[in-house]
DNA sequence: GTGCGGTAGTTGACGGTTCAACTATGCCTC
DNA sequence: GAGGCATAGTTGAACCGTCAACTACCGCAC
């Protein structure tokens, strides 16, 4: 294999950019519309993803994959919505190691409030303004890139690489 | 109009997962790409930008709007740069307010050694897994975001709007 | 030319995220 | 069943980003 450098071409540096740039502001419009009602938008996924688990509980480590976040991040956060009461922590039966976390009762009725003003924030910012054929290709774009990347063997960090 | 929540359906939730996933995914990966090579990717975004300015110099504020970050965030960026000598503040010519950033010449050569591994990144994690006309769509359906962002007469942040 | 509202940028404190080190448990092998 | 390696989760410090307050300057109005 050459070392030569396939740089982007026009096109394609265009296309890259709009994603980067919209992502940000994609970002930070949710977390504004958030903030307004107290969460974040990764508090908030953290809420949702147990609000929608069987009996609205979660191993902290299932949690974490599923919104993308290191483990050390999600006992963070999940420490702060155990102060607020909306988050409670319980040793897994099964796994003497393991912690499952469950949504209090306060909890689930802090995301049903959040999430009236959350899939609001998301048809404003993102589906509503794309032609339905056009958020399909986000998505499944989006979602070839989360496949390619499960499937990097690599992916797992590589410490460095530094060439 | 009434206060009917639109939710998403079961085909939109999965392609709004994905994204919010991939992008997760994405920003980690160029994070650790790059972070190899002793920089965050928004520093390089910084840098990138400055070295493909006319006479690697910008304003801080267009610079913050380029890159879609806080003034203050660029500020303190700059600053950790500017310690490692990569970039120099200069008071702007033609407005006593304004500061210029321009790009030294060790951080000419950071940029462009920085940007063969980040390059790298880039497409082995987003454009090479994807077909040409997957990235456009991706792109294009981005830049519509963006675009419809811009437009929104809210978009600079109203305060809040807890309901 | 004085006052005034707006823009450019900085600052420091606060709070969230990352990172590396650590504890504790599981699991496999001999 | 003891040793050893892997996994689950936590901790605290360092670091980065956010936010609100602040300085300094611009430009307009009168």
């Amino acid at each position: 294999m050459t070392d030569e450098v396939r740089w982007l071409d026009a096109d394609e540096q265009t296309w890259w950019r709009a994603y980067l740039r919209a992502n940000r502001e994609i970002d930070a419009a949710l977390d504004r519309d958030l903030a307004c009602h107290g969460v974040s938008l990764s508090e908030y996924e953290l809420l949702s993803m147990l609000s929608e688990a069987e009996g609205r509980r979660l191993r902290m480590s299932a949690l974490a994959e599923l919104i993308v976040q290191s483990r050390s991040r999600v006992t963070h956060t999940a420490a702060r919505l155990e102060r607020r009461g909306w988050v409670r922590r319980t040793p897994a039966p099964d796994d003497g190691r393991g912690v499952v976390l469950e949504l209090t009762p306060d909890g689930l009725a802090a995301v049903e409030r959040l999430a009236l003003a959350h899939v609001a924030s998301v048809r404003r910012h993102v589906v509503d303004v794309l032609a339905p054929s056009q958020f399909r290709a986000l998505g499944e774009a989006m979602a070839t890139v989360r496949a390619a990347y499960a499937a990097d063997p690599t992916t797992p960090p590589t410490p460095c690489d530094p060439r």
